[in-house]
DNA sequence: TTTATTCTACGATTTATTTCGTACAATATT
DNA sequence: AATATTGTACGAAATAAATCGTAGAATAAA
């Protein structure tokens, strides 16, 4: 038995978890390659951290050959949530409404994407309360 | 001369800012007291936080009298902007509509909010497009 | 005016995170 | 077969953040 769920990941960690979720099962090689592109990074820094966050549960380790290939071990959507609550009582004293009125009214959202909240926002209404 | 821009907080001085952003200037004995009903906390580090958030400009100090009082050196909503494009970017690869989406459908939002909400995307599709 | 309390300053320790160097094994190249 | 390349393991250094202990000054209480 050991089952004490993957702790928060860090922010480098997050960042090798975008890049398994977006491109799948991945090498250290592929992960490393992907993040020299936007920032200086060594490769045995992200073997490291993939080793540790293999340790932490974060991600699993296909070691079949030689070249290890990882995946993510967390789905992404919980990931970003249990993040997003932890930002939210940090930032906004737990207040999810003034994080979406900061987030909409800070930067340029387009129409469409508004409609879109309005349709999820329309959602969540019927859900709550489905036309009685 | 010496106008770099202070720096994005740590969680822990976040947590000091909001207490100083909700209850206006203070000493470092009351923001102590009120972090130390949420957590263990000591007041030497509660001091030392102060000490170096002055260092860095996110707070100032009132020292005429012997026990000095700190203000917040930068607002709130600039440091919750700053914050939030940074968590964006990190969890959720820079898409605010994300977020959003993420906020609102993960977690209970009364009808109230939501109708808030819906006056705010009101407002920002028709600042953007005034009634044309 | 002693004694106790409250306060600041500041070095040092602890803990978390990121980074890298080196050793050595497996595979590929010449 | 010899040499170069690519890979993992892992200790350890570098960096950042949070925490606390102790010294000594100022004030308050006895």
């Amino acid at each position: 038995m050991s089952k004490s769920p993957p702790p928060k990941p860090t922010e480098s960690e997050l960042e090798i978890l975008q890049v398994l979720w977006q491109h799948g099962p991945s090498t250290v090689r592929f992960v490393n390659d992907y993040l020299s592109e936007k920032r200086e990074i060594g490769y045995t820094t992200t073997l490291k951290l993939l080793q540790l966050m293999l340790d932490k549960g974060l991600v699993h380790r296909d070691d079949e050959s030689k070249t290890h290939v990882y995946r993510p071990a967390v789905r992404q959507e919980e990931t970003q949530g249990l993040l997003l609550d932890r930002f939210v009582d940090a930032t906004f004293g737990g207040s999810a409404l003034k994080l979406v009125m900061q987030a909409l009214g800070n930067r340029n959202t387009s129409r469409e994407e508004l409609d879109q909240i309005r349709t999820l926002l329309d959602e969540i209404e019927n859900q709550n309360d489905p036309a009685q």
